[in-house]
DNA sequence: CGCTCTAACTTGGTAAAACAACCTGTCGGG
DNA sequence: CCCGACAGGTTGTTTTACCAAGTTAGAGCG
């Protein structure tokens, strides 16, 4: 029996034409087939069409003029720079994905910033675990987690060993809770002594630091997530569509 | 006759319910009416109710289980953080709209960095139009835009004056030009002498740029956005959501 | 020749119907 | 008591049909 599940007709029709597009059978510039054209060519209905259409134009592979027709754009130049967001790959990864050690993991007054962000009060202690991340065998981020302390109750995360599961499904199943989205917030100051000796940089060199606040659906924050990098070796990169 | 164009029923709907949604009538995690019971409540047909939903769906507001329903998740909170991203609106935003004052617009060697962004070979000529901006009579940032020579000829970019146009805009309709989306590289630095000096800074507090490649959808680099600000004075903020 | 108007194309939206896949109870029989 | 079958609910996908709105090109008239 053959139940490899196929997929659904609209979604074959947006894989035979992105397939086209790539081609240089479609050229940028150039008009579609009509909607009745594709439903001959394929033998399908018209909401099949338009449903391929729809989602081809949503993702930016075509525009389409109401009267004229549909013009193809070209492959979106977005798709290629999907790289995980800096923050983002802390949470759903492993540690046991990256080199690296646990450099601390306990209740600690949180500093001003993280509470603010939390929606603690100043100085109240939450939990933090920090975990120094290396490269190549040399260190290269400090990756830090912050949440309040009852969130980390009944996890495994004062462990100092690496979590073998994603600090998200980790988090989600023990705890009901759900991420939903990150606002960050992006900033650069120089380095502690301390902070240039973990990471073995001039101290005369600035450090990127990334604040992602991990937010449920309804906009209550979970979790902080600090990103320290030296701003000589790493950039942040991302891309986003001109409205 | 009464031609204000009524939006579409399953717009209409999509408005109904987000009302309904904001106003605590249908709370999160609680189950949406079936689209059998929608039917029945509004008057429409099943394909005008669906629609409908997945837009809702894909705005974030609801999820789909097949067999169970559809729940609440709420108001997206990604809509609130939608305030335009660091080189976007010096894009968009006529110079008269912010103080400040044209410092440098000419041929100069594109440096290293922007050259490679554009695609040129090092040390080209490249047009650079340079603006100190203030705010509350402060300057605060430091906006640059590079492009190959070609495109800037033909415009009123060399102008000491303020343009009282969008940048987007000048360029797209004098040169035929079409942007479509930004790769952003966003790093630190010290800033130099000259730079401490225009910005009113102190030198031993770092520098965040921001690089902005602005692209058509073919993936071609037509300019690039620097941004230089103080980090002990501005930071970046940005959402997206979590798969 | 030039203009206008219509006919034929395009995409956008709505309605009605059917089948498939999935979940969750209930009602049996073991 | 337990467990499986089944019925009735849900969303997902596809089809047929029709009308509305925008664009274009050509026929036909002045």
């Amino acid at each position: 029996m053959s139940l490899e599940s196929v997929p659904p007709k609209y979604a074959q029709l947006v894989q035979a034409l992105q397939r086209r597009i790539e081609s240089g059978d479609y050229p940028p510039g150039s008009l579609l087939p009509s909607e009745n054209q594709l439903i001959n060519e394929f033998g399908v209905s018209r909401p099949t069409v338009v449903a391929a259409l729809r989602v081809l134009r949503e993702q930016g592979w075509i525009d389409s003029q109401q009267g004229k027709g549909r013009f193809v754009r070209g492959r979106p130049a977005m798709a290629s720079a999907e790289q995980p967001r800096p923050g983002q790959a802390y949470l759903t990864a492993p540690e046991t994905a990256s080199a690296g050690e646990v450099i601390e993991a306990a209740a600690v007054a949180a500093p001003n910033r993280i509470a603010a962000l939390l929606g603690l009060a100043p100085k109240t202690k939450a939990f933090l675990r920090r975990r120094l991340v290396s490269r190549d065998g040399e260190p290269t981020e400090v990756v830090s987690v912050w949440m309040p302390l009852e969130l980390s109750e009944g996890t495994d995360l004062t462990s100092a060993e690496p979590l073998p599961q994603g600090l998200r499904e980790h988090l989600q199943s023990r705890k009901g809770v759900r991420f939903d989205h990150i606002v960050e917030q992006i900033t650069a100051r120089m380095p502690a002594t301390e902070e240039a000796r973990q990471l073995g940089m001039p101290k005369n060199t600035p450090l990127l630091a990334v604040y992602g606040a991990v937010r449920d659906a309804s906009g209550q924050t979970l979790a902080v997530v600090e990103v320290l990098l030296p701003a000589d070796r790493h950039e942040l990169e991302d891309a986003y569509p001109l409205s």
